[in-house]
DNA sequence: AAGGCATTAGGTATTTCTACCTATTGGAAT
DNA sequence: ATTCCAATAGGTAGAAATACCTAATGCCTT
């Protein structure tokens, strides 16, 4: 056990408080710290966005169930790994599921030894995305030091035009060009063109 | 109906006689072009990777199933879309199978329409997978023509070298750097670093 | 009103890149 | 053997980029 987990949350909710105390039960005993919700409304009360972990969610709830949440958080850009769980075999579900990004699907009654290796499955891959995550939102940070002209300027440099293509695309002296350039290298901490071109196409895919 | 389907094929695979009969004329009643297969051998043996379309794969067969079918497929970096057909409502089989890269899961007995409707998004992601592919491959037999001592170069350069730095690591004149950059620029047909820069990112993360 | 910043632009100097030229060495193919 | 090409390197010239300087205009905030 090399780390242990440090401040990631496995959230759980289910309505089924038997459940949730069980499997909170079974995540303390490794270590894990969980948090419990019996709705989905509860859950999105008390989520926010900076939290890291993973989140285990029961499909069959009253009021807005496990797929609609799934759906929700996914459509707001949350990609925390869902784990979902079902009570029953359902292909249809599960296909659904996993096609809107759901990290696995599990059915009860399911082993101890099984939850806990996709939970901690989920967590791997919630360290993953945070470390991908973190270094984007720092070059994003970089990005957002420029003005809306520089950002012109930077666009048509990784098009692969030159500072005189450049002056006449805007209007404006070659010389003026050559001076946004040098603000852009200075505000973005780069040396030279190709680190140009590489933060900003990290930020376009992203 | 705007599109007939050009040259592109959905094979499917499935001992049942009937079942294959029946996917084929439901296929080839919406014109689409169908190949049938009774085993997952008789499929590899006359598939080849440039062909286009889909595969409908039947997941209970004898010999190879078509769960064994789907993983070597991904393996071997085939990436038609797969749809899996199973006789039998197993959760973990769908998980398993869209973890594995399958594009879809489905259960006998299905509606024909249903089958349709995955088949022809499944044959959409295809097209898209072929016009991105045949782009990179573009791509990569520009790079093809470079030898060792150029792709080096390009390597240094994208990582942000002046030709004094890379001739310094190279142990080499800086002057030969630039006959290098030079025929390098030629090779790719290209008229700028930041070109250069996107060109090599495309191909390392496709 | 004063200061800060974005945008504009010029001057000058240096470095870097690109485009031509020639030329030698060594290996591989004809 | 001769031809072809990769890799090496030098010369010269021009274009482009970078690094300094100053400076005007306009907008926003204090």
């Amino acid at each position: 056990m090399s780390e242990c987990a440090g401040q990631a949350t496995v959230f759980v909710v289910d309505d089924d408080e038997a459940m949730r105390d069980s499997i909170q039960l079974l995540l303390e005993s490794v270590h894990l710290s969980a948090r419990t919700f019996a709705c989905a409304l509860d859950f999105m009360k008390h989520f926010e966005q900076k939290q890291e972990g993973c989140l285990l969610l029961d499909v069959r709830m009253p009021g807005m169930n496990g797929m609609e949440l799934l759906e929700l958080l996914k459509s707001g850009g949350i990609d925390l790994p869902v784990v979902m769980i079902t009570g029953h075999g359902d292909v249809p579900l599960a296909v659904r599921a996993l096609k809107h990004g759901a990290f696995d699907f599990i059915q009860k009654p399911f082993n101890a030894q099984e939850l806990l290796d996709r939970v901690h499955a989920a967590l791997d891959l919630d360290r993953k995305n945070n470390r991908r995550n973190s270094e984007v939102a720092q070059y994003r940070a970089l990005f957002q030091a420029l003005t809306d002209r520089e950002m012109e300027v930077v666009d048509l440099v990784v098009a692969g035009n030159s500072s005189k293509m450049i002056a006449k695309a805007l209007g404006i002296s070659p010389k003026t060009v050559d001076i946004h350039r040098a603000n852009i290298m200075r505000k973005l901490n780069i040396r030279s063109v190709a680190e140009m071109v590489q933060l900003r196409l990290t930020l376009l895919d992203a």
